[in-house]
DNA sequence: AGCATATATCACCACTCGGTGACATACGCA
DNA sequence: TGCGTATGTCACCGAGTGGTGATATATGCT
């Protein structure tokens, strides 16, 4: 004998596309890029991936409606640690922003698998993600830091940027093999090295 | 009419296999790891598939055989640029190594996407590219050093992996959208920003 | 109540993938 | 010269991919 028949879905556009972008992010954070698709969604998510093409227009708008809907990671992921007052200099505010920047990323799979993805994905879609996240840890700067200033003769932008690369390389590479060139990144104790030194070249270079 | 038969392809095993390997490098050169794999090599080889299967034992084998080809990449791309002396101190030929790391990966389309495979793909076949590319940077150092000695209280190991960390990051970004985190990397003129940095840091770090 | 439409599902397409077994033929040795 | 074997080629398999058209049915409006 046949069972019952499928309890028939509600029919809910809005809620489909919220569930079918939540699908996405677990399928991407637990996949990676190169498992993500059509297919692999409608798997995962339930829901036929017709719906995906109806609502997303295929796989290029979804990625920027997921892009849409982690705008504010690092405004949400970032603020709670810098809520203590940090030091008085700048560098003190690149230091806990650039250690705050690292714990989020370490502990969010998603946003490596987008940090990964962007290394290896040159269209435009996935490269508004990185710009979009870039802009956003500016701006978080921008906002906390009052009237501190960068050390005179100090070029701020390129610090910032080999700090970021540095700490996005070693997650993800800490996250796949759990070491990088000679050093292990594991345990909490591995990354406080990892930070200690990090902290010590922002001080350095912020040094009066 | 019939053409003329193909002519008769020359029967060599060695021979075959440095031009499969051949074409290895140059298809995971110019599509990246996604769009490595058996059937492509073979198109863009030339030879059927199955000569993949039977030489390199399928596409772990061949990335293993890929590896021992670029066993000595390291050290034939950075000694030519550290031929000439560097400074006295151990900072001073950090530096050295490190900029030249960063000009020889730059220049190369293989080993970026090679950087950028072991970011996505923790299969030990993968890691051990990395694995092994990171001690022949070590070894170089290890032969150039002398009697040079770090700075006493300097965390060398880890300031050497943000360091290579950081400039494997900006180069593989920087080949996709030519631009990290504000910083442009297009032009040379961007690089030297990019460089001058990394050497204040070294120098900073590694000073008396 | 009845009807139009939006929502959801199914079935199919052409293509690519990694992988394997069968077959043809050039080469080297006896 | 003839024969065995190594080398190269072809044809196929099952599974998976992105993408599309047709169909069922729940929902909401008149």
């Amino acid at each position: 004998m046949p069972g019952t028949p499928p309890a028939p879905r509600a029919r809910n556009r809005d809620e489909t596309r919220r569930a079918i972008l939540t699908a996405a992010q677990a399928l991407l954070a637990d996949a990676g890029f190169s498992g993500f698709g059509v297919n692999a969604l409608a798997r995962r998510s339930g829901f036929d991936k017709q719906l995906i093409y109806r609502y997303f227009g295929g796989l290029d708008g979804l990625v920027d409606a997921l892009g849409e809907s982690l705008a504010g990671w690092v405004a949400t992921h970032l603020t709670p640690a810098l809520a203590q007052d940090t030091g008085p200099g700048y560098g003190d505010l690149v230091e806990a922003v650039m250690l705050a920047y690292l714990d989020a990323l370490r502990g969010d799979s998603l946003m490596q698998k987008l940090v990964a993805w962007e290394l290896s994905d040159p269209s435009p879609q996935v490269r508004r993600l990185s710009d979009q996240r870039a802009r956003a840890l500016g701006e978080l700067v921008a906002r906390l830091r009052g009237d501190r200033q960068p050390a005179p003769g100090l070029d701020a932008p390129a610090l910032n940027a080999i700090l970021i690369a540095a700490i996005q390389h070693l997650v993800l590479t800490a996250a796949t093999s759990g070491r990088f060139s000679g050093l292990a990144l594991a345990t909490d104790e591995d990354w406080d090295r990892a930070k200690a030194m990090l902290g010590r070249i922002i001080r350095a270079l912020n040094a009066p």
